[in-house]
DNA sequence: TATGAATGAGCATTCATTCAT
DNA sequence: AATGAATGAATGCTCATTCAT
């Protein structure tokens, strides 16, 4: 669509030197931050030149190709941050049944160790979009963490440790549980992520358990 | 700050000509159309203005007191439709059991006739903010039918159908898998709004019911 | 410039039925309430019919040709009242210098009787103008009671009450002094109009008195 | 409600650029022949833009963070301007008296010299208003003026050389006086502001001298 | 690597006024 | 005598982006 005129380092590239580096993680934080507090519609690059105390909104421009690139690199620093987070709790636990409850528990865990993060996570892949009105993040990103938590359901249930279920609907409601908790938690003072966390999972075990099974 | 424009029947009120009601209608229509489309952030009265036929952007504005006034009263239709729409349907079965269920497939029918209605209204509800970022729709209106719900939970609690369990939580899980189903329709080409509902219907059965009772 | 294409009674015209008398009264009277809180820059139709409680703008553009109509009607409402009100007690004292105080007296009591009719005409004859920039008001209206002051001014030269000096300078900072105290009303709180036209009496009697006379 | 725009120079500060600082006198220039054309409720933007020969009207939104910033500025430029010019004339002359005459004087020759910028001043002091109505010039900014002849007229009267009289009153009356002939200027042609100051000068000096002094 | 300056398109909203009854 | 509906042209202002160092 556009090609970038300057010889800025703005392409997605490699070969990034490590102040750009820093300017990039920089203005990436102060864009979480600023999405986390007016929502993704008011996210203007003044806005977050503010908050970054950018001396202009020049230089985000100049690190990231557009808008859409920035936020890109918002969704895949905080994804990076969540897989790092949650991987090791959930490969942990290596049945499906205990496996599942790791997920949601170390979702949850990563919530409210992370709130400002993963609301502006929420924000983005939810209305963040192009020009033309499509979603600006594809929604194979979008449903990268659902397409694993399906395969790992299919996997439950040919173990016979999950019942039949359409595991597709299931990944759906679960993801759609825990990522309610990121709403629950800027609306709701007192909210309390982790006991949240354990209901859903005994909620999601008694929905997914092959009472049948061994 | 803002007084009153021209003496127009912005302002909500009841005496409303035929002439202005069909307008008012026309616009809201259009509106749910634009949000579903661009979605909330890129529905701008010119926008709006041109699915609707309009002469003018000014004839929102003549119609409608702001933007906020626009949008609130494109949540209030939706949700009076939806009201009109579901109520029955969970009357007709009153014991919590069956009335829970019956929440779930009538908000997923609901859902599957007015895809766009309910497309734009979650739209909206999520992310309409005033100037000073606060919430267009106030949280309680917001929170009502979550609020209904857990009350209804809670009944099911007392009467020894429902298991123990936080109603809020429970009911915080339920809206939003309900809700996730119109992002999936926008998402998915195929995605079968029903047969979702009926997943949902078993895994809140299971979820929610008292084995220990009767 | 333009003709009134409705059958209605706006050109200034004399014919007037009593119910359109009394309507064009109620809407200079809001304009008059209108000005004087808003100032004439922000003083709109939309304005002014909120305070008149008319049903629609339209009733104004009905009642008076357009805008500049309206605000000439103001200026000849308020200044037919002040005249009415000053006169007699202006004719009441023959001599030259009583009678410049009795001017002066009489204007600062009219202003504090009627604030709100002060403010008004002084900011529309200020500020009110024409497409072109031109004062809406023409400058012989607006001096028409400069131009008498220096007329009076000039008879007590004559007659040898007031000493030698430019009457129509004169006449400009006796009126200005006069005008200052709308502002002064407005600006400060416990502002004694009656006591500032006591100063203003001396100061003048002072400034014009010939003191080499009789 | 309203954030900073863009990371802009607009915000006061001070170390702004040598061009940021051209543009913004060649704006506020524009602006002041703009108000002094049309009257402040007519200085509009696009007016102003037109006057610049500025590209585009965003170039005065970026350099000012909005309309009252920018007639801030105007009102800051013209009174410094005044000042200058002012101070040193009426400082050489140590005696009330005398002292009186020359900030008269020095007015009227300042009007003279740079009646433009006089007019737009007074336009805008007596006009300007925030959303709210209030006026953008604080009211301690725009009596400073009148609160410096208040002291100096006090100051006179301590020492003998003015009569008892109501200090406020008096210098309301002088300022007055002096603004009046602004409007003089536009409306008469042939207005000679010098000799006009020449008759304040003697008319005060009657009004406030101690006849019964030394 | 960074930046100050500039820009045109777009935003919601207000304006006085006119059309049609 | 009155009025509900409509309208196009402005308003101040924000947007992401580009130019030129």
């Amino acid at each position: 669509m556009r090609v970038n005129p300057d010889s800025a380092p703005a392409g997605g590239g490699s070969g990034r030197s490590l102040t750009t580096d820093a300017r990039r993680t920089q203005i990436v934080t102060a864009t979480i931050e600023t999405v986390a507090e007016l929502g993704y519609a008011r996210a203007s690059f003044a806005q977050i030149a503010k908050r970054a105390k950018l001396s202009s909104v020049r230089l985000i421009s100049y690190h990231f190709e557009d808008k859409g690139d920035l936020f890109q690199a918002l969704v895949g620093t905080v994804q990076e941050t969540a897989r790092a987070f949650m991987q090791p709790r959930i490969e942990a636990r290596p049945e499906p049944a205990a496996q599942l409850s790791a997920y949601i528990e170390a979702n949850l865990e990563f919530l409210a160790e992370h709130p400002v993060e993963v609301r502006a996570l929420v924000d983005v892949l939810a209305n963040a979009r192009r020009e033309d009105g499509s979603p600006l993040v594809s929604s194979t990103d979008f449903d990268a963490p659902v397409a694993l938590l399906v395969e790992h359901l299919r996997n439950g249930q040919l173990s016979g440790d999950f019942r039949p279920f359409d595991a597709e609907a299931m990944a759906t409601a679960i993801r759609a549980s825990i990522d309610a908790a990121a709403n629950r938690l800027s609306a709701v003072d007192d909210f309390d992520a982790r006991a949240y966390g354990r209901e859903l999972v005994t909620l999601f075990s008694l929905a997914t358990r092959n009472v049948e099974a061994k």
